[in-house]
DNA sequence: ACGGATTCCTGATGGC
DNA sequence: TGCCATCAGGAATCCG
C-alpha cells in the first residue's frame, strides 16, 4: 500500500525515465482510471513535455511543461512503472506514449486508484488537493501538538486522517505509535505534549527511515523500476499480530482501530490508557 | 459538529 | 480438491 515513502520512491525512480519527455499519447483500457475523462486527460496531457516529478502527501505529482500537472492516487494496489517498447505492461489501467519510446503505465488491480490531469492552476482548486494537511517530514512540534486537538478522536484516526498530516497509511502509523509507545486507540485528548512530541519525532524517524529502504512492499508494492522496496524487514508492529514484542517480548495484540486492523504491543503501548479519565468529562460549556 | 461505520474493488488466504 | 467466507485498506460518504 503506497503511503509516503513508497510514493517518494517511485516519484525517485520515475523522474530519470520520464523527465524530459513528451507525451505523445494516451490510451486507457479502463478509461474510468483517468480524470476528467479519457478524452479530457488527452487534452491536458498530450503534447506536453514532464519537467519534473514530485509528491504531495501520497500523491504523486507529474510536472508538465505548461505549469499542468497529473496527479496519481495509487490508493491500495495501484503501480506506475515505466517500460520500453520491447515490453508488455501487466494488465494497465492507463498507459502514456513519451518521446524516446518510453511509455509510462499505470496499473491497479482493485481499481480505486486514478489519475488527473490538471490545467495550469487547477490542482490548487482541487479540494482533496487544497484540504491536504502539512508534509510530516519537516513539520515543527508546535504545530503538531496542535493539529492533534483535544477532541476524543483516537490517534490513529487522526494519523490516517491526510487532513491533520498528509502521507501517513495504516503501516506507518502502526509502526510510529509503537516507537512513541502510544496505543492506537488513546484518545488525542488524553496524550500529553511531551506524548505528541514523541510521536513526530517517531514518525519522521520511520518515515525518514522507510524512505531509505525504498519503501516497504507487503504484495503490491514496486517503484517505478518494478522493484520492491526492503522497510518491510524492519516491522516491529505491522502484521505482528500474536507474535512476540521485540521490545518486551509480550504477545502482539490485533485491535479493529478506526475501522483499521491496529497492532500493538499492549505493555510497551501503554501511553494514553490514562485518558479515560481526562476525556470522560463533557466538555460543560455554556 | 464530531466521530464512527460503511462502501468501493479484487486477489490472497483459510477453513471445512 | 474445491468452494465460500473473510480480509486487506484510502478516502468519500453516510449515519447516529
Amino acid at each position: 500500500m503506497p503511503e509516503l515513502p513508497e510514493v517518494e520512491t517511485i516519484a525517485r525512480t520515475l523522474a530519470p525515465e520520464v523527465v524530459g519527455r513528451e507525451i505523445l499519447g494516451v490510451s486507457a483500457p479502463d478509461p474510468s482510471a483517468l480524470q476528467p475523462s479519457l478524452a479530457g486527460f488527452a487534452a491536458l496531457a498530450a503534447g506536453r513535455r514532464i519537467v519534473s516529478v514530485g509528491r504531495r502527501g501520497k500523491l504523486l505529482l507529474i510536472a508538465l511543461d505548461n505549469q499542468g500537472v497529473i496527479g496519481v492516487h495509487l490508493r491500495m494496489t495501484g503501480r506506475v512503472t515505466t517500460c520500453g517498447p520491447d515490453q508488455e505492461p501487466d494488465r494497465p489501467r492507463a498507459v502514456l506514449a513519451l518521446s524516446g519510446g518510453q511509455r509510462l503505465c499505470f496499473a491497479d488491480v482493485r481499481r480505486f486508484g486514478s489519475m488527473h490531469a490538471f490545467g495550469p492552476g487547477e490542482i490548487e482548486a482541487w479540494p482533496f488537493f487544497a484540504s491536504l494537511g502539512p508534509e510530516p517530514l519537516g513539520l515543527g512540534a508546535a504545530e503538531f501538538r496542535a493539529r492533534l486537538g483535544q477532541g476524543r478522536a483516537r490517534i490513529k484516526a487522526l494519523l490516517l486522517d491526510q487532513h491533520v498530516v498528509a502521507g501517513i497509511g495504516n503501516i506507518y502509523a502502526d509502526e510510529s505509535l509503537f516507537r512513541a509507545g502510544i496505543r492506537p486507540d488513546a484518545p488525542a485528548c488524553g496524550i500529553s505534549p511531551r506524548k505528541r512530541d514523541g510521536l513526530l519525532a517517531a514518525i519522521q524517524t520511520v518515515l525518514a527511515q522507510a524512505i531509505a529502504e525504498n519503501g516497504s512492499s507487503i504484495r503490491d508494492y514496486r517503484d517505478a523500476n518494478g522493484d520492491a522496496g526492503a522497510f518491510q524487514n524492519h516491522f516491529k508492529a505491522y502484521g505482528r499480530g500474536g507474535k512476540p514484542c521485540l521490545a518486551c517480548g509480550e504477545t502482539m495484540r490485533v485491535a479493529r482501530v478506526a475501522g483499521r486492523s491496529s497492532t500493538f504491543c499492549p505493555h510497551c503501548q501503554r501511553g494514553g490508557g490514562e485518558a479515560a479519565v481526562l476525556c470522560s468529562a463533557p466538555p460543560h460549556k455554556s
